[in-house]
DNA sequence: AATGAATCGATATATTTTTATCGGTTCGTC
DNA sequence: GACGAACCGATAAAAATATATCGATTCATT
């Protein structure tokens, strides 16, 4: 929940942006050569109005009648986000959830490598996790020096979460995606984006039980 | 995004609950015997004003100088999300991303139990994941209807997810817990929890850059 | 028992986010 | 080339959310 960061662009509105990408995607593959705020709206029940904004925050710009020229867009949006050129990332902890996040293909779209693994549990490292290598978490300062990582993602339990955030922080990591359920404690300079899925989780429980 | 469903209660306190009760469950094995809400702001970067309103939100009654009861609020909270009796779930996708749910251990303390897992490669039927049994999808119905579930959660591809959802509406379930990147068209009494990592990645993404 | 600090609960204010409105542009059609 | 519909961009209004303030209550301390 440490999403408060204020710095002009909306959150909600960066969080939308994915959902923007993964529909151009498909439009593109389907050879739509233009989309409008109003196609967007239909496809993900929003108003056009605020695809507009978000758009234009990610500063694209249409034509009226037309929309926006779809790959011109995807590659702004893109760009905005920074995923033309995320650089590399190292993830803590090859238990269940790790090994899921490894093997899960669908970020390589999004620019996001993820280079090695690494456990504090030395009978898990040597081997390959879906083509990824785990190494001891004793090595990670040292490989995240040598390769210019700067972004961590952490799938410890919970007990875990503080010691891996330590030891990431230590190796010069700026940026954590943190999927254990605990509150890491890290210097200001970092940022921490908190992966709840309780939260989700939550939210449709609550649903659930409304419309009972 | 499904997100827009007016009722009361504000979205982002709903998915602030989860964090209380994990902060709650730790306190509780320390001992404490009650808690304020400067102990939450404290351990969670909130302002006291808000986790204050968040609790009275859940009902929640506290004592001037005191605070809440520690465990009286837990329950009080559980009781809110509706986990003391949330009902069984079934998953649909026993891909990379389903058999780390279905292994993941957190859940239980939220009171979801997801009882089996369903798959369309039949090859994966008949074994088990993490102790759960897969099945054929063509036996979800049955399933679902016999043993009174409401809850479906979906790690299909992008592809499988309007299929794999249509099952689910299909079979009477309540709810979708959706983990595939895409958007599901499902009937307006069926609520669906998008859940959906490459949110924040983006926000992560856009943070790391926006510091550089 | 009086004083003061901590904290809740309620009400008021400020900020953020969403939605509406309106003028202007583009293009197909007559 | 005039007309009208689709749509962008900017500005304004509304709604939702977060923050501040204040009075009231509890308890420890004197």
């Amino acid at each position: 929940m440490k999403e408060q960061q204020r710095s002009g662009i909306p959150l909600p509105t960066i969080k939308r942006i994915p959902v923007y990408v993964s529909v151009l995607e498909k439009w593109l593959k389907e050879g739509k050569e233009t989309v409008s705020t109003t196609d967007f709206a239909a496809a993900l029940t929003l108003k056009p109005v605020q695809v507009r904004k978000d758009l234009a925050f990610a500063g694209a710009e249409g034509k009226p009648r037309i929309g926006y020229r779809t790959e011109e867009l995807l590659e702004t949006l893109h760009r905005f986000v920074g995923w033309n050129n995320l650089s590399e990332a190292v993830l803590v902890g090859a238990g269940a959830l790790g090994t899921a996040i490894l093997g899960y293909k669908g970020f390589d779209r999004f620019g996001l490598k993820i280079k090695a693994a690494f456990d504090i549990d030395e009978s898990k490292c040597g081997a390959t996790v879906h083509d990824k290598p785990v190494y001891p978490i004793r090595d990670l300062k040292q490989y995240v020096k040598k390769n210019g990582i700067i972004m961590g993602i952490l799938t410890v339990s919970e007990n875990g979460a503080q010691p891996a955030a330590d030891a990431l922080v230590e190796a010069g990591i700026q940026g954590i995606w943190n999927f254990s359920p605990a509150q890491i404690d890290v210097p200001d300079s970092i940022f921490v984006q908190q992966e709840d899925l309780a939260a989700g989780l939550a939210v449709l429980a609550v649903r659930i039980k409304e419309r009972q």
